[in-house]
RNA sequence: GCGAGAGUGGCGGAAUUGGCAGACGCACUGGACUUAGGAUCCAGCGGGAUAACCGUGGGGGUUCGACUCCCCCCUCUCGCACCA
């Protein structure tokens, strides 16, 4: 037959992929004696086709799982698909179908992709977020985040976007734009369902120093920052002739006697009652509505100049009584903090300016040691020093005065000290169809109630018929809407947002542990034994938004009682982005590289060997159409080298034990570079996830193979040092390209597979060579090399560098001063002028 | 501005953490085998008059010895950014 001599991957790859669904080696139960591995890859939208970017997350997954397995764990490795979101209600309305059948198309179309790149995924585990047999637990999750008092419902400002007609989360407003199609967000005034994330804020952050060395410390510096945690104190300032106060935040309560106006956000609820009787208040108005008509980015940039309107009104400085005038200002935000600032323009940049611009006055309250700060300063001094103009407190040095302030103003009742984060609660309603319902029905006579939990899941209708300008249809569809209310019977209307996406990905790695439960969410036994994650791996994309939710899931869900870990991903690895020409592949720029492509040309085990060599999993990976030749090259060389040798190979196993004293100095060569590589390559893949060099260091045992294979000639032991360099290196890459390698392994005559072996040790002994290359050095500059046996004296080895020929040159005429000797490695001799 | 990371041949990338800079691969050059080669094999491949020497973004320093450690500077990528 023609396949016994060429390498033809789409017939072994097809084989080996039927063996292993036969076999059902990769089906998992947490009923196992051995350790539990639980390997996780970012699951995919099922938008169509598997791209580039999955094929390398998921091929560096599947190396992590193999390689695990052969070390002896017990290894989960679930695939699923996060199947709600907005690209199927697009497609049924061009399509005039439901999304439901595009979204089950493309995950049967996407699966077969996946089935074609032999990842061992357990496939009994799969979900889709779409099926109501999950959906239902996440309405039920829904019910008892509320009687937690974790959800509620508010009408607030919320960010809208008008190209996907639905509110977002702040997570997901980058820049002032919407994360998915970067239109412009608006600001909306809408009723909306929460969760109360920032309960759980000091938790969030803390547990950060936890993954610190599992997470790449980027992530955790992103996170640290969107949570924003500042510790200062509210303070109150009484206004002057209205029975009103005003609560601002500061950080700098050290500097309260230097305070000598106030900041208001326009948007700030005292606004309209303080300038209701100002002679100007149409002027301040206009300028209300020209600050609150911007967008966010403009509204936000560091350019926008910085402008306000005085109220007409004062208010009194709580611990000097002075008089602060009382401003609109448009760079005060009303979502952090209270929506006010106490000015102190001696010694914040901002209010400086402001000051400046408005001829307000500037009283320095901290002076520091070296210069003397003046009144008339150009820029504000923000560090720290001794507090003047501060009354009683003058002399004093401020870090100290701040506490002694906090605690003055709070025997007094004048403020307290708070902590204030950046972080605000998710916003979880969305005005779309395709996503979970949220279980609410609301009540004429009782308003919102939960849906009672024997009616879960609140099915999204089949039939329902997506309007053609893009908004949901369930608003309309009586259908879905009618429904009695569940406390008294009355007429009732379900509500008819659904759930962010986001909250499905919020706990599918839980539901993996248990996926076919009828009865629950998962198995509480399944769920301790599997979980937390023990590698996650996915995109940068998400180091706020996916996994910042799933961090809080956990930990509502643990004090639920249904979790008993505080967070869900002990190791995070954050793989590079898929690059051809220098950018990300897109259909726009046409350099879109299509895995089905290059899978029917070279392989899967090609397609996976260069995503894994081409680059660390860190790092982005740069496309080439040349180097996969070369991937591809490989692996021919590899399968002829096994042909070639198969007459004279034997199913030694890798590492075979042989007896050193009876080896040839060939033979022996041969296996100490065996043993070696097995030491580089179980360091590589297993301690650092570097399978570029892992596979480096593969490639470089072939070549050596390849060189012995004629040198050895007919030496007595050629076949057992063959045998097991070639058993070694299929084992090694065995995870990297299962297929070639499973099938090479069968020829050799192995009668169990690969996918069941284990890891290969390498001897310390073995690694032993009799003669080591020494170099030698002459003032730290390479001048010889020469080779020595390995258990040679210091002495010897210094006189042997002494006496080396080229050496020789580089000494004379100069004194030796000393002589560095480091064992088996070099020599360097210190050399004087005279 | 703050935070994180990076800078090494023509290219992707290595360097046991202070000890032969450029492993491995791509591209390229020469040769062999060939009707042919875009297959395969062998050899070469940082620069330089193939000699000295110079070379890991630049400049200093520590050291017998620095891609690696310390100080200063430059460039690039990503994230956050008026956060009170």
């Amino acid at each position: 037959m023609v396949m016994n001599n060429r390498y033809n991957p789409l017939e072994i790859e097809a084989k080996w992929q039927k063996q292993w669904e036969r076999s059902q080696n990769f089906l998992v139960t947490h009923r196992d004696h051995r350790p539990k591995y639980y390997v996780l890859e970012m699951f995919p939208y099922p938008s169509g086709r598997i791209h580039m970017g999955h094929v390398r997350n998921y091929s560096i997954g599947d190396v992590v799982a193999r390689l695990k397995r052969m070390q002896g764990f017990n290894v989960i490795h679930p695939m699923g698909w996060d199947a709600f979101g907005l690209p199927a209600e697009n497609a049924a309305i061009k399509n005039r179908t439901h999304p439901a059948k595009w979204t089950y198309e493309n995950i049967s179309y996407m699966k077969a992709e996946l089935r074609k790149l032999g990842y061992s995924y357990d496939w009994t585990r799969e979900l889709a977020t779409c099926h109501p047999g999950y959906y239902k637990w996440e309405q039920l999750f829904f019910l008892r985040f509320m009687e937690k008092g974790l959800v509620y419902r508010k009408k607030a400002p919320v960010n809208w976007c008008p190209e996907c007609l639905t509110v977002l989360a702040n997570e997901q407003v980058e820049a002032g734009v919407c994360w998915r199609c970067d239109s412009v967000v608006e600001k909306k005034e809408l009723a909306q369902w929460f969760l109360r994330i920032t309960s759980y804020a000091e938790e969030l952050l803390e547990c950060l120093d936890s993954l610190s060395h599992g997470w790449p410390e980027r992530v955790i510096a992103m996170q640290k920052n969107w949570i924003g945690k500042s510790t200062g104190m509210e303070i109150d300032f009484q206004v002057e002739g209205l029975n009103r106060k005003i609560r601002v935040f500061t950080t700098r309560h050290d500097t309260l006697f230097g305070a000598t106006f106030m900041s208001l956000a326009p948007e700030h609820e005292l606004v309209q009652e303080l300038i209701k009787d100002s002679p100007d208040r149409e002027g301040i108005i206009g300028f209300i509505d020209n600050v609150t008509r911007m967008d966010r980015i403009s509204r936000t940039s560091e350019n926008l100049e910085k402008e306000g309107c005085f109220t007409g009104k004062y208010c009194l400085n709580p611990v000097n009584g002075e008089r602060m005038p009382i401003f609109i200002a448009n760079f005060v935000l009303v979502e952090y903090g209270t929506g006010a600032v106490m000015a102190v323009p001696a010694h914040d940049q901002r209010d400086l300016e402001f000051a400046r611009k408005y001829d307000l006055p500037v009283k320095v309250v901290v002076q520091p040691e070296d210069i003397s700060l003046q009144a008339d300063m150009e820029t504000a001094y923000s560090g720290a020093g001794t507090m003047v103009n501060s009354g009683q407190f003058d002399g004093m040095f401020s870090e100290n005065f701040k506490e002694a302030i906090a605690d003055y103003l709070e025997h007094e009742g004048l403020g307290k000290r708070t902590v204030n984060f950046r972080l605000r609660d998710w916003n979880i309603s969305r005005q779309r169809f395709w996503g979970a319902p949220i279980p609410i029905i609301y009540c004429e006579k009782c308003g919102p109630v939960p849906v009672p939990e024997k009616d879960l899941p609140v099915i999204l209708p089949q039939d329902a018929r997506m309007p053609e300008d893009g908004r949901s249809p369930l608003p309309e569809l009586e259908s879905f809407l009618n429904v009695s209310c569940p406390v008294c019977g009355g007429v009732g209307r379900r509500e008819t947002d659904t759930m962010d996406t986001f909250v499905e990905s919020s706990w599918y790695f839980a539901r993996f542990t248990d996926a076919r439960n009828d009865n629950q969410p998962f198995d509480k036994e399944a769920a301790r034994y599997w979980l937390p994650v023990d590698q996650y791996i996915g995109g940068i994309e998400h180091a706020i938004l996916h996994l910042l939710y799933s961090r809080f899931f956990v930990k509502a869900l643990r004090d639920l009682g249904y979790l008993d870990i505080d967070e869900p991903f002990s190791n995070l690895l954050t793989q590079g982005m898929v690059l051809k020409d220098g950018a990300k592949m897109s259909k726009s720029k046409g350099n879109v590289v299509d895995p089905d492509e290059m899978i029917n040309k070279f392989g899967a085990d090609t397609v996976r060997l260069f995503c894994l060599f081409a680059s660390p999993p860190e790092k982005d990976l740069e496309w080439s159409d040349s180097a996969i030749e070369g991937a591809f090259r490989f692996l021919n060389r590899l399968w002829r080298l096994v042909m070639e040798l198969l007459p004279e190979l034997r199913p030694t196993g890798p590492c075979a034990v042989l007896d050193q004293d009876f080896l040839s100095e060939g033979e022996k060569s041969l296996r100490t570079k065996e043993h070696e590589s097995i030491q580089k390559i179980t360091r590589d893949m297993i301690d650092k996830f570097q399978f570029n060099t892992a596979i480096a260091g593969a490639m470089e045992l072939v070549n050596a193979i390849y060189q012995s294979k004629d040198e050895l000639g007919d030496s007595p032991n050629r076949c057992e040092v063959l045998s097991s360099a070639i058993s070694s290196v299929l084992t090694v890459l065995s995870p990297i390209t299962p297929h070639v390698c499973e099938e090479l392994w069968t020829r050799l005559g192995y009668d169990y597979p690969l996918s069941q072996s284990s890891w290969p040790r390498h001897d310390d002994r073995a690694l032993l060579r009799d003669e080591v290359l020494v170099v030698i050095q002459v003032n730290g500059r390479l001048r010889s090399k020469m080779s020595v046996p390995a258990d040679i004296s210091r002495e010897e080895l210094r006189r042997l560098a002494l006496n080396d020929e080229k050496t020789l040159k580089h000494i004379q005429g100069g004194d030796i001063i000393k002589t560095v000797i480091i064992p088996q490695k070099l020599v360097n001799i210190v050399v004087k002028n005279r």
